[in-house]
RNA sequence: CGCGGAGUAGAGCAGUUGGCAGCUCGUCGGGCUCAUAACCCGGAGGUCGCAGGUUCGAAUCCUGCCUCCGCAA
């Protein structure tokens, strides 16, 4: 099928490589290159870089119905591409707009759809191939996958659900193609959103119960990272699991230190942080941490 | 030129009034033990990121470069 692509992150770029290979990727959209990383040099989204490789023409910026209409394509597909559509573009293809969407909708619409599910403590997510609409993420739904959440961090969770909504999305263009395909509207009482993710929820909060951290650790790793500080250093965890263990001191004091890791009392429960990382330094196993930084049982995180 | 931290033994770290390079863990050998990831004794292992400079002498001071990372975007 001849398509219209729009994404802009990894997650995005998983989506078009397989799309290129499969359909015909006349065109994508994708965010203009930013200052980014270090020395604030200009970075092309990966999504950019990976069409400059396969010289597949790229808009950065939101293309016009005139210049879209140049192209004949039969359907948009929209990944990942963190920008609102005008409607009118969602009716300019025959097969409209179809969008992959990381969560079971109608749960999670919105930005944050995988970190919100790990923050929740979700054991089941998923991925919808859904028909895009007027309104955040309410057209209806052609395919829904579901995928275990297992003890998976948000970049590793996001990978699984990219490669999870592969299928159902192949799936769903060739029923377009052959006028099989069905949306099924959602039901708006079951309707629920994620907020954005803003830099306060990196930091820690020890007296919330440990599973809650523990979805916070999850949910914001590799990005943004959940941290807490230890004499003024800022510690980012990387891994912390939640124990069903009483916690019998404060919020954020240490409890015990073994080869395992750093045994923290929250407000309802132990946690055991497991990897860690120092400013300006690499990320480490609790235990090489603890060995050139001693922690005594009783000192306090974060505070 | 956005701000900042760091490169020392296999790993993690200490080591600036410049003066024979250390700690913890691991590793190797030996011992103790019914046994052990526990304990005791002993050993090996380092061009102190690279290149220059200052000095009687540099991990330490100065200059340039490379690499890794935190913040910010």
């Amino acid at each position: 099928m001849k398509l219209i692509f729009m994404g802009t992150s990894d997650f995005s770029l998983g989506i078009l490589k397989k799309l290129h290979e499969n359909h015909e990727v006349l065109a994508v959209v994708t965010q203009e290159d930013r200052p980014r990383g270090r020395g604030k040099k200009l970075h092309s989204p990966p999504v950019k870089v990976f069409c400059d490789e396969e010289k597949i023409r790229c808009f950065q910026y939101l293309p016009t119905v005139e210049e879209l209409e140049l192209f004949d394509a039969k359907a948009m597909v929209v990944a990942a591409f963190g920008r609102i559509l005008p409607l009118e573009l969602l009716n300019l293809y025959e097969y409209g707009a179809i969008n992959v969407h990381t969560s079971l909708l109608p749960k999670y619409r919105g930005a944050s759809p995988i970190q919100t599910s790990l923050m929740e403590g979700d054991k089941l997510t998923g991925v919808s191939i859904m028909k895009m609409a007027e309104g955040m993420d309410t057209g209806g739904v052609y395919s829904q996958v579901e995928v275990e959440t297992g003890n998976l961090r948000y970049g590793e969770l996001e990978d699984k659900l990219m490669e999870a909504s592969i299928k159902p999305l192949l799936d769903t263009l060739e029923k377009l193609e052959t006028g099989r395909a069905y949306a099924e509207p959602q039901d708006e009482s079951l309707a629920s959103y994620c907020k954005k993710i803003l830099k306060e929820d990196s930091l820690i909060d020890w007296s919330r119960t440990s599973r809650e951290i523990e979805g916070q650790v999850r949910a914001l790793w590799p990005n943004p990272m959940a941290y807490t500080s230890r004499k003024g250093d800022r510690l980012l965890l990387h891994r912390a699991k939640a124990l069903d263990l009483k916690a019998l001191s404060p919020p954020g004091i240490v409890e015990k230190v073994d080869k395992k890791g750093i045994y923290v009392a929250t407000g309802q429960g132990q946690i055991l942080i497991t990897e860690l990382q120092r400013s300006g330094k690499r990320p480490l196993m609790a235990e090489e941490y603890l060995r050139g930084n001693p922690l005594e049982v009783g000192e306090k995180l974060g505070g």
